[in-house]
DNA sequence: TAAAAAATATACCGATTGGTATATTTTTTA
DNA sequence: TAAAAAATATACCAATCGGTATATTTTTTA
């Protein structure tokens, strides 16, 4: 069972992290923070030793959720071929469901942090990193299987990737234009397709 | 000649625009303007109605600047399919040259501003929306001069190109990488070489 | 259920925020 | 060069900032 003050720490999360996400380090206030929750400083101060700690934390939460729901739908296949479409696949619907999020943690917080040198830049670098590496270990894999053409570079491919993603993400936000997700989507598995596949 | 209200209208915006590209609007404050330009507030309210006024005319004016380089660059050749390739080459160095003014203006203000529903937002989209026409207008040229497939449809494929270049923008400011501007690039100029080419 | 401990609220801190009214200085006009 | 106009500096405003010390309430332990 959780103590009251799990609880609540984690409900402070689930509360603030779209609000930062949203808004950006510096433009969200701990008022801001105070009216969303309901709570003083005085109980986000008791669980947060400070702002950008709880920044930290509210980025982490976030990504963990997210990770977790793109695992889920990249693991219902077993052929890494599959896994590629299905990463294509998820992406689709990017959009309305990072919404819910606050929009897509990596290119917003990556953005704000960045020339702010804070530590949050760091952590958005070893998120990126890790979903890299899980791109380029699924790909290997896929070689090994005799799957994908052993020609193709897994890493560099991996990151070539995540690149065009993020470029779907920053134009359908800024847009508010599904037709970059769906089009990069569609690109994606043209690729899969046609240069990757053995 | 220019008057001295002219004179220092445009010192501000040199001095300034960068400083809201690299921080945000938010996170600049009046005191960070006037200590970087000499100035106390008395001046710069005086050649700005406010804040945001000074934003949306910095934004503006860093984007005419880059604007002009990349036109003066494509612009070097006549045939629109070189002209392609000249955009390729041009984002190709946009790493340390865009580093001058703070970073791309379009990545930062329009992450910045989305979700603050300021008039930032609709500035970057207007920009964006700008930049899209010339390269479909390219792009059209080159189906009429008979050095582009007819198959292509112009603007969705210009707006696929943006997506990518912001992709590989937000991916070497992130990792402070120029691996994905320089991936990103071949991969385009691949593109030009084997999916549009009449 | 009483005591101890933990969590939260209240009230306050100095510093900084964007903005403005007015005084002073500089530039332009005549 | 003197007067008018424009540009800039100074001094101030109320509001808000992140953060903290302490009082109060709630929860847990015994």
């Amino acid at each position: 069972m959780l103590t009251k003050s799990e609880h609540t720490t984690h409900f402070i999360l689930e509360t603030v992290a779209p609000i930062f996400n949203k808004h950006g380090y510096a433009a969200t206030s701990l008022s801001d923070l105070t009216s969303a929750t309901g709570l003083t400083k005085g109980a986000i101060y008791g669980n947060f030793k400070n702002k950008e700690d709880l920044a930290i934390a509210a980025f982490k939460h976030t990504i963990k959720k997210l990770m977790g729901l793109i695992s889920d739908h990249i693991n219902k296949s077993d052929s890494p071929i599959e896994k590629l479409y299905r990463i294509a696949d998820f992406y689709r619907g990017y959009y309305p469901l990072s919404k819910t999020y606050g929009g897509c943690p990596v290119l917003n917080i990556g953005v704000d942090a960045n020339n702010q040198n804070s530590e949050l830049l760091e952590k958005v670098r070893v998120v990126i990193e890790r979903i890299q590496d899980q791109v380029a270990t699924i790909i290997e894999d896929g070689i090994e299987a005799g799957e994908i053409s052993t020609e193709i570079n897994a890493m560099q491919y991996a990151k070539r990737l995540d690149s065009m993603i993020q470029g779907a993400i920053f134009m359908t936000y800024t847009m508010d234009d599904e037709f970059y997700m769906h089009d990069a989507m569609n690109q994606i598995e043209d690729m899969i397709t046609n240069e990757l596949k053995a």
